[in-house]
Formats: C-alpha cells, sequence, structure tokens
DNA sequence: CACACTACTTGACAATGCAAGGTAGTGGTG
DNA sequence: CACCACTACCTTGCATTGTCAAGTAGTGTG
C-alpha cells in the first residue's frame, strides 16, 4: 500500500473508529488495520497527539489477559474535529478523482 | 487545506498533467495549483525526484519571455507507473469513503 | 540601470509513518 | 519456580514529502 496515502487519513479513521465506541490502543490498531495497513508504532504516536490536543480522552482499565488496557474516549472538541476531517477528506478526495476522470476522459477523444 | 491529504497525491497528480502534455516547472506549479494548493518549492523537488526515477525526461527551450523553461516529458515506465498511482489512489480512497459512509450510516440507526 | 516578471533551485524545517526494540502483566508448561 | 507466549503500552531513530523563504538568472520597460 502506499504510505504517503495515509498521509493524515489515519488521524480521521482513529476518529472515527473512536467516535463510535471507546477503544485502547492495541484494539485500534487491529480494527484500523483493517481499513488500511497500519502499525503500533503509528497508532500509539498518533493518539498521544489526539489526547494533547484534547480530541480524546483516556482512561484505565484492568484486564485479565495482561497490562490494564487504556482506552481513548472522543472528547466534543474531537467530535467537531472529526466532522471538519471529514468534509475536508469528502471534498479533496473528490477533487482529485473528479480530475482523474476528467484526464482519462480525454485520452478517448 | 489540509497539508496531509496531499502527500503521494501530489505526485500521481503531476504524472498525470505531463502525461496529457509536455509542461514545464512554472507551468506546473499554476496547472496543478488549480486542483490542489501547492508551491514551488514543492514541486521543483518532486519534478527532481520523478526525473532520478526515470518516470519523466527534461529537455530545455529557449523562451521569449525569461530564462530557459525546462520542459518534462513523462517515460514510459512513468506511464506504467502513473497507472499504478492511480489504480492504488482509486482503491484507497474508495476504501476510506465506504468506511466513512458506514460509520456515519450507523449514526442514523 | 533599477525594477518587474518569468523561471528554476536550494536549505532549513515540520509532520507523520515505519521498523525495531524495550517494559510489564498474566497464565500455562516442564 | 524458570521460562515462554501472549497481551498491551511506549519510545527512538529514520525516511519521505510538503512548506517557507531566500537566492540565482534571463528578459523587457521606464
Amino acid at each position: 500500500m502506499n504510505t504517503q496515502f495515509k498521509k493524515g487519513v489515519l488521524e480521521l479513521i482513529v476518529l472515527l473508529v473512536i467516535s463510535k465506541e471507546d477503544k485502547y490502543g492495541y484494539q485500534l490498531v487491529s480494527e484500523v488495520g483493517r481499513i488500511v495497513d497500519v502499525n503500533e508504532g503509528t497508532i500509539y504516536p498518533l493518539l498521544k497527539r489526539l489526547t494533547n490536543e484534547k480530541y480524546c480522552e483516556t482512561y484505565l482499565e484492568q484486564s485479565a489477559e495482561g497490562p490494564a488496557r487504556k482506552y481513548y474516549k472522543i472528547t466534543v472538541a474531537g467530535r467537531v474535529y472529526l466532522d471538519i476531517l471529514k468534509r475536508e477528506w469528502l471534498e479533496f478526495s473528490q477533487t482529485v478523482n473528479n480530475f482523474i476522470k476528467e484526464t482519462s476522459k480525454d485520452d478517448k477523444e
């Protein structure tokens, strides 16, 4: 997969996932991984950024299967930011797709 | 505009533009700029990368309005790469868009 | 000749993803 | 109990690519 395409989009995907339900980091790695390839070294720093910027909050919960899990919960500011990101992405991707279609259409003329 | 979304996509856009017609750098800045915000400091290094990787070739032509223009012409390898990039982008953007739709649909249920 | 405009180039910097490795808790096996 | 596997979290160093700002040069105009 093209690494560069992911830049910035992962933030959107992570926010989308936690906007549905609180998740812990390790879980996000596998859930986000179903959408796009990703690894721990990417997700944890991203979660720290989102937390620093108050787009999400964390709380710990014990687990019977290992160390305590740190859950991430989206904040109100996070939902606002998510809406902006979503809109920006949809507009951006559509602009690029339209341009691809335009140039491809010209091929046949 | 979200800077990060652009990563990697600019390469696709530039290749698309020169796949239609040879262009010189300064011209690409303005043509690509109609699709996404971009500035010279981004385009020229990108063109150098594409040239180093043999996805395009350059030739100089005199201009009556200033210094000689360096034109960029896509190569066969460039067209092959462009097709791959295009396919990857379409797949990637569709995957993300589908995920956005899925999560947004759930909101209403 | 100073200036504006065209055109190309470069260097320092910022953002973000990856690979690899480290720290810890829990439970099972010899 | 020693060891190992698995879960879970975190960090460091690096690569890629975009931005900003500045610089170099050629051409024509007042």
